[in-house]
DNA sequence: GCATGTCAAGTTGTG
DNA sequence: CACAACTTGACATGC
């Protein structure tokens, strides 16, 4: 294989201070963003409540919920550690509405905020002292590929929303698709590399992009990839629903090389679909992954993979099981 | 309490 | 040109 025994997981820009090394060889799972069974929830409001309120009732509501999810979060790495999930991706709206244009906050002008600190920065440390990946993945608005300059704009901002949390809680992923094709997907990847050239220091050394179930595939993104220097996420799954010509061996190989190429440890996506194979649409995600989606050549892999699957916790404990009988 | 409609944001494809 | 689908759960509202 191409893994290099002994090599630190993350390069030393993320690495922290891990005091555990993973044992090479073997894939670690991740569960993304909720919690199915577990008592572990995420808070949010809408902008339409937030407006309904007086200054000082919006802060303190807006407080409570981030204080609220800053607890959430260092309750679910608890949760991961002692259930053996060596990954977590944090939700999007971590901090709701953080860059709406009025909502207008900050963690420092909250009333809680320095308790708030202090939970990111235990988040952190214990990030850092277990070893759990942390990552995160903006949502369908995100487009960098985009002919708008406002969508583009919004864009940078939640990216850079995103890697100010990374840097604050030691993640070391954004995943992030190409967008749309715009009738000239050659033209709008090339918008995307423009614009990535234009996001701050912390969102590009962050930033992974992961082949899509419609547009972009893995041989449609790997060159973009090697142009820009950042790594790509392979989701099986969407490969399997937006097919290139490449075997899952060999798209697996290319995309342990663009993680070799920045020093870090590869990452991908695993689900099964809700209504099997032969329905006519097998995107939506099942509870559980079936064992018979488990490529086979991710047995004895060292990477990070995130199990997409409804039944969260259940499912990414149960594959574990699964794999380990 | 419980059920239903709503939520900042994009893009594609269909009717 | 308008609108549903994509995907998705918590929130807000209304009964």
């Amino acid at each position: 294989m191409l893994d290099q025994p002994g090599k630190p997981l993350l390069n030393s820009h993320f690495a922290g201070s891990i005091q555990e090394t993973r044992e090479d060889h073997v894939p670690r799972f991740g569960l993304c963003c909720l919690f199915a069974q577990e008592p572990i929830k995420f808070r949010s409001f809408t902008m339409k409540s937030l407006v309904q309120l007086g200054t000082t009732e919006r802060l303190s509501k807006i407080s409570d919920v981030c204080l609220h999810n800053s607890r959430s979060l260092l309750q679910a790495l608890h949760f991961c550690r002692a259930n053996g999930i060596g990954a977590f991706r944090v939700m999007s709206p971590f901090l709701p509405r953080y860059t709406h244009p009025d909502a207008g906050y900050t963690i420092d002008t909250l009333p809680d905020g320095e308790e708030i600190s202090r939970n990111l920065a235990l988040v952190r440390k214990f990030r850092d002292t277990h070893d759990i990946r942390l990552s995160f993945h903006p949502d369908q608005f995100i487009v960098l590929s985009s002919p708008r300059r406002d969508v583009v704009d919004n864009a940078v901002r939640e990216l850079d929303y995103q890697a100010m949390l990374a840097e604050l809680i030691g993640a070391d992923v954004i995943n992030v698709h190409g967008g749309g094709h715009y009738g000239d997907p050659t033209l709008a990847l090339s918008r995307f590399a423009d614009n990535f050239r234009r996001l701050p220091e912390r969102v590009q050394s962050r930033l992974a992009l992961e082949n899509d179930d419609k547009i972009y595939s893995v041989v449609d993104l790997l060159p973009l990839c090697r142009q820009l220097g950042i790594p790509l996420i392979y989701d099986v799954h969407h490969h399997r629903c937006n097919n290139d010509g490449l075997s899952e061996e060999e798209a697996t190989r290319r995309t342990i090389q663009t993680w070799e190429h920045v020093g870090r440890e590869p990452y991908f996506h695993l689900s099964s679909p809700r209504n099997g194979w032969r329905h006519a649409n097998p995107l939506p995600h099942a509870d559980y992954i079936d064992l018979a989606d488990f490529p086979p050549c991710w047995h004895g892999l060292t990477g990070t993979i995130d199990v997409e699957a409804k039944a969260k916790e259940l499912a990414v404990i149960a594959l574990q099981q699964a794999l380990a009988g």
